[in-house]
DNA sequence: GATGAATGAGTCTTCATTCAT
DNA sequence: AATGAATGAAGACTCATTCAT
């Protein structure tokens, strides 16, 4: 038999990935059986297998996909020139996400629950994060001193920034009912001056 | 009658929920099985079976207990007089998420983690979730309003916080290396004036 | 602690088995727990086991008793002067098993049909059922001999009564559509003769 | 495409019924485990549970392959030409009763018990039973009616002999002392006349 | 290379019975 | 005598993974 084109291969793997991907998300990661993504990809368990060596790399490779997708989205905010400010980064990024999380009917940030959870038990899977989240906090802090390079505390604001779009992620997954227009106008409104002069109308809604 | 106290029986209750908290935390809730759970009560099948009709109660709970445990530390912070800032309600919070985390040896943060990724699948979990999140968010409303009553976009600001002290839990869980004064001070950070000039000294260390 | 009256210890056993009964005839034997009797009964765990020392002593007795109530029904019957014709016999066992069934809001006959399952497991069951059926033939027999002296074939007979009555418990428990009428109608033309002329009305409907 | 042909299937099912219907007759359904299935089978417990899905649909399964087996027995003898009497049919099918009930070491009666009782708890098995016994019957009447075409009250006399023939594998399991001879000669002797002289030789023996 | 039937340890849960109070 | 909380051995079923064909 000839070997299988490297293309063939490729296909097959997204073939398998998409499957976990779905199951994943709609079914939590311990919920979803072998035999859902087996079915769901259209191979055989065999060939499943031969493709991913265990369920723990189709977390892994599920939880690094949607990693790199975001990554992908993202990068191009944070380096844009000029900088945007802060507040602007966490509007674009959360509206990155958002978005994201609408592709092709999955939902991003689910899978960004499922793997955090999953993280604490598998060490692997929060290196991988770590990793992830540590690369993307130099990317914000870049762009936070490109923004300000005299401002100081660039390590501190792209932390918080950090937090806010991870609790951007958790409180619209769990709670349904926050923009990213209204998470940019909130961190506004954070450090306005006590008794601040409210304005009638946001800038956006 | 019961022949056991109610006290007895709170006792027993507290008991079980340790063990599994325990288990919780260490294992993720879908590795920890109920017979960890029973070991580490130190009662038997049966008997936990009577205090808890399943394990998912028993999930039900523990992320109950917390976020109650949660509540009350939190509720202080909220509601003192005068109102403290937005900053420094973020970084009260932290602080009392921080010190609540290593409360008895458990990692809070963890649990919550855990229980996000549960409540996808579990609409009961969820619909606690929501409540207490819900009553978090309308406390912090409501010290927004206090703090600044003429500000507006307090729903907004309420949101951003919200974003920001669930990012704090995710990012000190997953990465461990944020302090409740980086988020403060990144939250103050965020709107700085471009290009402004940065304080040598924060306020805070 | 002044001691129980027998009456009183008497009334609680009945207590008792007319749970075990109404659970046992709804849910079956085994579906039937001590909790769901011991519930029934409005009494304690402990105190049902010391009037009953096992569940299977519970079922005994209740199959015991619905066979001495069977008894006590079918008996007169059985012994009438003048005999009956067993035809006649086997109507009026079938009514009263019918009428029996409607007790108190048991049916009898899913009793029996669930003892005689249970018969074949358990010795002890099994020794009182065929006590119980071997007398009740016994005096099948009799009746029979007593309607025809010089008949012959009185054990055969008898066999062939009781058959037809363990039959009617099985169809209408089953079926649900015999009535007595049918089974001695039904008897009656078994024998009559080929290509006899059916009569329009049957003596009774 | 299946690796294992259909016949493979077919016999493995068989292989995993035979082991239930052992331990069902012996045991009873429900103190059977399916522990006990599994080893008896030879089999692991994911295999025979790719063959049936449950215990009950493995006691479905057992029922009805028994009721087959039983009809298929039957059949000819109901529907033979020129129609046996009504006794005669009686006689033939308890004694196919009998025999099939031997086959393979199997007791065939046993298992209709089991699966009276359990019909009551089992609404499709009830269903499966109704099926069958309602087929039975009519065939039963369609043989009274081609024996004796002017005679009326067929449904009567199938009604009556559906219960001699139910009530005998009642008789034969719990008292084992009936014969199918005894059973045609008791029915025929019925309704023989009051005082009526025995013959010294019943038609058969 | 591919298949999918088979494996079997492991899961949650039940329930008859006991015995300290 | 009575109570009812506790016991713990089973039981039905699942599912990640393997390997003969």
């Amino acid at each position: 038999m000839p070997k299988i084109s490297d293309e063939k291969r490729a296909e097959r793997r997204a073939q398998i990935l998409r499957a976990a991907w779905i199951s994943f998300q709609r079914n939590g990661l311990h919920a979803t059986t072998m035999d859902d993504i087996i079915s769901g990809s259209g191979l055989s368990a065999g060939a499943v297998y031969s493709y991913y060596p265990s369920k723990e790399a189709l977390i892994l490779a599920a939880v690094r996909t949607s990693l790199s997708g975001l990554q992908a989205m993202i990068e191009p905010i944070l380096t844009a020139k000029p900088a945007p400010s802060p507040v602007e980064m966490a509007r674009q990024v959360a509206g990155a996400i958002a978005e994201f999380s609408k592709r092709d009917g999955f939902d991003m940030r689910r899978l960004a629950l499922l793997g955090w959870a999953e993280a604490q038990r598998n060490e692997e899977l929060r290196g991988v994060m770590q990793g992830f989240y540590r690369v993307f906090r130099q990317q914000l802090q870049q762009a936070v001193r490109a923004w300000s390079p005299r401002g100081g505390r660039h390590e501190a604001i792209a932390k918080a920034l950090m937090s806010a779009m991870l609790g951007f992620v958790v409180q619209s997954a769990i709670m349904g009912d926050v923009t990213p227009d209204q998470l940019a106008q909130g961190l506004e409104g954070v450090v306005r001056k006590r008794g601040g002069q409210g304005e009638g109308k946001p800038g956006s809604g």
